[in-house]
DNA sequence: TTAAAAACATACTAATTAGTATGTTTTTAT
DNA sequence: ATAAAAACATACTAATTAGTATGTTTTTAA
């Protein structure tokens, strides 16, 4: 089943796109649930008609948001930064310390605009949970992929359980979002430093 | 500075206490923004005009149901199972597995109340935020504590950054608790074996 | 060019929100 | 026992919420 592509003016789409970021954008700082569909027609600049006439409700808009735009964004974030050397400490700790350190994209107090959403919607809404899920699957994957490379390159244990591994790593990247959002910036460093040395465990 | 004792009847601090347990599970279960007050008044059986003669408004109730339902709960689960061995490595490893393998109170798909708190109102609520951030030093520094005796009796590495493995300990108790929501709770599992072999390079 | 469909605009609605005004009842101290 | 204060109850309000009804304008296809 591929994408079905919806026939719509290119100023229709831009529309659109804009409501979809703007939201984001809201949602990041405040919350989905405690972002109204007014505050972001005020921000888009885009009536309430215009609104409901791309987005049958709020949550279909949201779900709209996650696929197009948070989706793709965090694909960026995470698996971007994750494919140019051979050895997967060297790697995943670079991926980290880009994801955390170096991206320009994220505010410290507001945390991690996938790891929020999960936090606030993934037990009230299963099409959120649903596509949420899809996106920490592909960098499981992508972290887990990784893994299993080095250890047919003879970089990394025989014994590791990749999965386990990559799940470990990914929880250690929510925690420290949440973390950060009390303990500041500061406390990024620390975890990158405790990161490789467990990384360092894996050889 | 002792914290004030404000008299009042047992009747009238049953009322109280009700209040804040009840607005403590809806919390949980809702997020603090998305519980109404009339909600919390209608589960707890307790009128609008009792709700506001014990709180001057919402947000003083809400630090008020986290300085005394959450935090004192909070205290039991995390620093409670912590100090019977004189193993940091056993002793952290049972914390942990008590927390989230044992523990009655936890629902999965609701993930850590307190967690869950830090990612909603961290960013939104100073007075939330300094609450939540105690309750966390508290975590830290009995964890860090732990594994500073454990240098002393060598049965941790000198080298040791104590505060730095506690935060590391902690992020990935949060980021566990946030997979969790979407992975279910077999995924503590793998975080626990894993914990495991990272506590064991302290060794 | 023109009819039809798509895209948007305006003005509404009913429900829910936190909070208040103004009571009544209950408890406490004398 | 009684006055005063504490504790609660009822009925409201103004703002905000998601969503709708009914338009007008713009774009597209014949």
């Amino acid at each position: 089943m591929q994408p079905n592509q919806i026939i719509m003016s290119a100023k229709a789409a831009a529309t659109r796109l804009n409501i979809l970021q703007k939201a984001f954008g809201l949602v990041y700082q405040n919350g989905y649930r405690t972002t109204s569909v007014d505050e972001i027609i005020a921000t888009t600049q885009v009536t309430k008609g215009a609104f409901f006439y791309h987005f049958k409700n709020k949550d279909e808009m949201g779900l709209a948001m996650i696929n197009e735009v948070m989706v793709p964004g965090m694909q960026g974030a995470l698996i971007g930064p994750l494919s140019d050397s051979d050895d997967p400490v060297t790697e995943i700790y670079a991926m980290m310390h880009s994801l955390l350190m170096e991206n320009p994209f994220f505010i410290v107090k507001y945390g991690c605009p996938a790891v929020n959403l999960v936090e606030e919607m993934a037990s009230h809404n299963e099409a959120f949970q649903s596509a949420l899920m899809k996106l920490n699957n592909q960098w499981h994957e992508a972290i887990a992929t990784c893994l299993e490379k080095g250890k047919t390159s003879g970089k990394i244990k025989k014994d590791t359980d990749s999965k386990q591994v990559a799940y470990f790593i990914m929880a250690g990247y929510g925690g420290i979002r949440n973390l950060g959002k009390i303990y500041g910036k500061e406390s990024y460093k620390g975890h990158l430093e405790q990161l490789k040395f467990y990384l360092e465990t894996l050889i």
